[in-house]
DNA sequence: CATGAATGAGACTTCATTCAT
DNA sequence: GATGAATGAAGTCTCATTCAT
């Protein structure tokens, strides 16, 4: 059970350097020492320093969407749903700061543009529980009738805002005002 | 009539390299060769490249701030004053989208933790126009009981999350669909 | 008949990869993985990569040492020995072109410094064709009287330079031309 | 006068290392340092390190063909030109070893690849004093009818060879060894 | 014996900043 | 004031070699 995964402890260690001091403030060197691994190690498993950026993108889009989808109350109405999805997001974010700062980061600089923002809502073939909610939430008129990308916005906008502000010390949310949050952000984009 | 203004050359350049690049994808030797000056030069208007970061920071964000009181409609309700707010915002921001990515850019860097957010919510002395809105908006009981930075995040989240994508080219938007989007806003914070 | 001569296997790999991206292009681990071993195994049978390249040039040039000597006419008169020497060297540089890659750029590398041209000339005891054959023209009076070095850059010279060519692809050499160079070289020699 | 040229003085110093110790032996850090210069300087000159040993290579090469073409008898016999450029030649390498071995260095190194040695035999254009005067020889039926490229293996691969062991220290030539030499190779072109 | 993951010294290169002109 | 050549610290990445399995 030793911590000889060390993909992995290059893994953390470049999170937590990164979501802190940013991807240029974090050399492989540092990553290296922070992993406890040589620094040529990391390119066993990384080829650069772009891949390792990209990769650890990935992986903690890939957890956030396992987090959401876990608990979906997938035949439930559109309401609950999205009050679950809102909350669920927010708390994530939460619970886990270098996750939302890293994922932040990703997306405001150069290396977002390649992956579109737009992937979490038209994500090819998957089936897209975003997507999926706001279609059906149009097709049975409880939700605003609204280009996706801006009911997407509507909702999810502020929770970023807000996970933002939390993080930053700026706010401090407990359960009863996370809920209302998301409450408001239903009042947006219901019909 | 010279462009003898060699600061503001500076800025300019700084501007759209650092916009397109990130801050480190914009050496200060294009910089100055972009603004026509020498590399030396730009360091007798700023004393290192951090700096030239922040200060351009401010003049944006102060532009903004301007552009948004212009033509604010101070002794109007509530409700018109905030769709005259939010619609203004984020036309400015489709309008100038080098300045929204500067922005953004600095606000999720780890220059951004210096200079806090809430600068925005509760400028010092200054009258702040958002903040008097959202306070008058809660004692008229107008909007939602909820603490200030909620009401901001679910007021603004959605137009910087929609600015975002249209500047991406994911979204289209005209007068219209910016309106209806700002009204979502008002029913997210309205009582 | 398993191929579990590992030792030719790396030295047959080091050969190709090294005659065409130079030693420096031939990192240990690609020798090793076209050799199909373990990039550890290499160290079972040479001490270090510098042995490697030099345990390679003495096999090489052993090789040839002995197809030049194999047919050899040895009771022949000295033009018709220096004939079968030429023709049989240049034949050989051209049918082996990674042999010969890798010995020219052995010699003008810095290992070359070590192990000198000359022991082609004066290799101790033993008995030398080449030595002998120049000693041998010289005394009866069929060669010019120059130093041996100059006979030997005389007669060889042009050889390596053709080989060289063809290998690059600048020139075509059938056996015909080949003898008609060879003789060319002969008029030089020849007293 | 002071040795403020920076460019020459990297490639002198770049000249010198990479001559004694080849390409690969020759850090940049210890250029810079030869040329008394700083590490990130000689990037101001030469794109990159490849670029610094093309264009040293091209220098040399140039420098070479202008001693040639020095006092080269233009009008004179065929024979005269030949021995004049022959001796010119040798002592040439003789008395730039530096410049020789780089050369010797470059052209059986990956890099020579792609600037072909035929250069010198077709240099496009350009009035090329060793076509010009093989080509004439052959015209006049004063040299033997063989393909321009045996030509000039003829001619020149014992110089080459030559030059080599003189610097290795195999060899020794004086004026005299040199002329003999030289009409030893007018021996093996004439017809 | 064989392996190949791990290492870390060292190579190349960039770029913020300085300073002589 | 303005310039831009020069600098060198620091960053990314390679690869010969080792050693636990």
């Amino acid at each position: 059970m030793k911590s000889s995964d060390k993909r992995a402890d290059v893994m953390q260690a470049a999170l937590e350097l990164m979501a802190e001091q940013g991807f240029h403030g974090a050399p492989m060197a540092d990553i290296a020492e922070k992993a406890g691994v040589g620094a040529g190690t990391i390119y066993r498993y990384f080829e650069n320093k772009d891949v390792l950026i990209t990769e650890l993108f990935r992986e903690l889009e890939e957890k956030l969407m396992a987090a959401l989808r876990e608990g979906y109350p997938a035949g439930k109405p559109i309401r609950e749903r999205f009050l679950y999805l809102g909350t669920a997001l927010l708390r994530y974010c939460i619970a886990h700061p270098l996750y939302f700062r890293y994922l932040e980061q990703y997306h405001n600089s150069p290396y977002g543009v390649s992956f579109r923002r737009d992937k979490v809502l038209s994500k090819s073939g998957d089936n897209n529980i975003f997507k999926d909610l706001f279609e059906q939430g149009i097709a049975q008129q409880v939700l605003k009738d609204l280009p996706l990308f801006v009911l997407f916005a509507l909702a999810f906008g502020p929770v970023i805002s807000l996970a933002r502000d939390h993080i930053l010390g700026l706010a401090i949310l407990d359960d009863t005002l996370i809920l209302k949050t998301i409450e408001a952000c239903w009042d947006g984009i219901k019909r």
